[in-house]
DNA sequence: ATCGGTTTTGACAATCATTATCAATAACGG
DNA sequence: CCGTTATTGATAATGATTGTCAAAACCGAT
């Protein structure tokens, strides 16, 4: 069976506690600079078990990193994501689901799923970029 | 100056040779069994080189490998994958460009990039499905 | 509250893809 | 052909992620 520990549960805040998407090692150093004695290992553990049980969206980075975000809706959503400091906004696009399912039913190809992300740099990102 | 070798091209030809996508090590690997002497750095420098000059399709496995594939077009494009086969389909779709330009512009962000694939099963792969 | 079987943790090693080094090589304009 | 200079490739370095396994923590039962 599954058990209740602090860190579970200190990652689920810390994730709440994010402006967006995060990597396991950003997590990691910002838990332990809030003082917690969490090691690495556990967090890609948890961060693995709440995606995996939908409490938390995940996506790879351009770079290739996995990046998570508490993730409370559930539901199919897409996200525009700061990719200098993680800030996250989620994004409606009922128009592009229908493009993707028309697009793979143009072909002949069933069960379809797609990735969709937009990555920019925020208007504070950009600001400090410029 | 760029200049003309034949382990750039060998990279090209083995890319046009594979079926869909690949990663650089799979390419270095078959070129090594075709009896090439090529180094894997060379490999990993061609591709980006190729995906830079938009001769080459690449995006993230589900495992975070970069895959390659040739690309003919030259434009800028999607994907539609078989999940099961890697038969893969260009897809070009202006309006799920400007959507993403759009969506990035209306919440401020800048220098905007985006991650848009399509999965599914192929016909054929649908037929064995079923 | 205590006990005990079972799960979870975490320091560390191991992996694995990718990148950096840098001396040796090869391409190409002259 | 020569000299300049981009390119190569063996290897080391990097960096994220996963595996290991003894010790600690959890939780239902006593
Ligand atoms: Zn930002
Ligand atoms: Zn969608
Ligand atoms: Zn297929
Ligand atoms: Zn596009």
């Amino acid at each position: 069976m599954k058990r209740n520990t602090w860190q579970r549960q200190a990652v689920r805040d810390a994730l709440d506690g994010a402006a967006g998407f995060v990597s396991a090692q950003d997590l990691h150093a910002s838990l332990r600079e809030s003082g917690s004695p969490i090691g690495l290992a556990t967090v890609y553990r948890a961060l693995a078990d709440l995606a995996g049980e939908g409490d938390a969206d995940s996506l790879q980075s351009i770079e290739g990193e996995s990046l998570y975000r508490a993730c409370a809706s559930g539901g199919h959503h897409h996200h525009l994501i700061c990719r200098s400091c993680g800030t996250t906004v989620e994004i409606e696009a009922d128009d592009v689901e229908q493009w993707a399912a028309a697009t793979a039913a143009r072909h002949g190809f069933t069960a379809p799923q797609h990735v969709i992300d937009v990555f920019g740099l925020c208007p504070a990102c950009s600001r400090k970029a410029s």
